[in-house]
DNA sequence: GCGTTCAGTATCCATTCGGGAACTATAGCG
DNA sequence: CGCTATAGTTCCCGAATGGATACTGAACGC
């Protein structure tokens, strides 16, 4: 049943821990939604998520294939080809990244919505500052990226 | 139905990419996670998710709090007293989260061992490139972290 | 006056990430 | 001979991430 207390993610040598930074990276969701559809080649994948360079989608492909998320393919020709499919692993991954895909899309606005009302209310609050005349200000929101 | 099509995450520019790669940091989940039961004071938070030191607790809970996920509550008294929940909005993540979390736990195992028979497989086939006896070597695995 | 508590800040520094661009290998085509 | 296409690799460099440590402020108890 209760499964879940077996692991703590909370904690640092938690292996489920790692996994999560592991797929949490800048582009191991986008290849996998990519390949979520189809079969593709190095360059197929290259055009299909916006602005990985070949190093990147290199570096995450491989990571992925240790992982036995994906599983390239080489034909001995030349040109080279080289297809990279999801493998069952990879494809079981899929559920969980669409709920967290269509939260992403159902609550973007909201997000974006709040981030400015935050950031309004943070200049306003530096505005009032310079004129001494606020009492519990706000610290600064921070940019933060 | 297909609201889905609205946004196409592959793109660079698609503000729900976006939103994976905020929720997608190292702090993020972990974050939420531990603010799922129960209203935390900072220093508790620093108590709970290990490894994290302050300057990152406090970068990116402002970052919540900006998108709105989490809220802050500053009690005027002295020692300082701040608590830390989630927001309706934060706590709307945490069904996406706890899914891919389920995905991590269930699935840490096996990714570990694909891991380790990859780099067995490529151990080995470094071995054997120095014997120069292989044919269609894998190119070297790669650590990547 | 001193130490303690709490929630941060500030500062410095090492490592990593990631982008850009050039380079490689190979076979077919002209 | 040189061009093209494909799937990378390599090098360089700037930016961002993140860790360690020390410091601040304000009231309370001693």
């Amino acid at each position: 049943m209760d499964t879940e207390r077996e692991y703590d993610v909370l904690s640092v040598d938690c292996p489920s821990r790692m996994i999560l930074n592991r797929i949490g990276d800048r582009w191991t969701l986008l290849i996998i939604v990519a390949l979520s559809r189809e079969v593709l080649r190095f360059s197929q994948l290259r055009a299909r998520v916006g602005g990985a360079t070949p190093k990147v989608l290199t570096q995450t492909l491989r990571a992925l294939e240790r992982d036995g998320l994906v599983s390239r393919e080489v034909f001995p020709v030349v040109p080279p080809r080289v297809e990279y499919r999801l493998t069952e692993l990879g494809r079981s991954l899929l559920e969980p990244i669409a709920a967290v895909k269509k939260w992403a899309e159902t609550h973007v606005e909201e997000v974006l919505e709040a981030r400015e009302r935050a950031d309004a209310m943070a200049s306003a609050a530096s505005e009032a500052m310079s004129s001494a005349s606020s009492s519990m200000a706000r610290p600064r929101a921070g940019v933060l990226g």
